[in-house]
DNA sequence: CGTGAGCGA
């Protein structure tokens, strides 16, 4: 069930207190909140980057209005880049505001 | 609202 490697299974005891919630299909997808309203996916692609391959990167934004509605979502190569950019890029600073990386629920 | 928890077409 653990989608990270045999010797990378530090992270699982600190985040699996209660049970796997982001680990039920896809563990590869990110979700990135707490963006600035004016970030693009060329930010959040160039600063995970850095951690990991990245397969692809969009931010979600209203069809309408046009504008972000703050938050996006990440997908990796691999979990363990996943998992590596997780933990390097939860709640650091991006484009001027705090980002907050988290396991994707749909897959 | 020029905002600030969340989970997309």
């Amino acid at each position: 069930m653990q989608c990270w490697s045999r010797r990378s299974v530090s992270l699982c005891s600190t985040v699996s207190l209660g049970r796997w919630q982001w680990t039920r299909h896809s563990c590869t997808k990110l979700f990135v909140g707490g963006l600035s309203y004016d970030t693009n996916e060329t930010v959040l692609k160039d600063a995970f980057r850095q951690h990991g391959e990245i397969i692809e990167v969009k931010i979600i934004c209203d069809h309408v209005s046009g504008k972000s509605q703050g938050y996006g979502f990440v997908q990796f190569t691999s979990e363990s880049a996943a998992s590596m950019a997780l933990k390097e890029m939860n709640g650091q600073f991006l484009d001027g505001r705090h980002v907050r990386v988290c396991f994707a629920h749909k897959g």
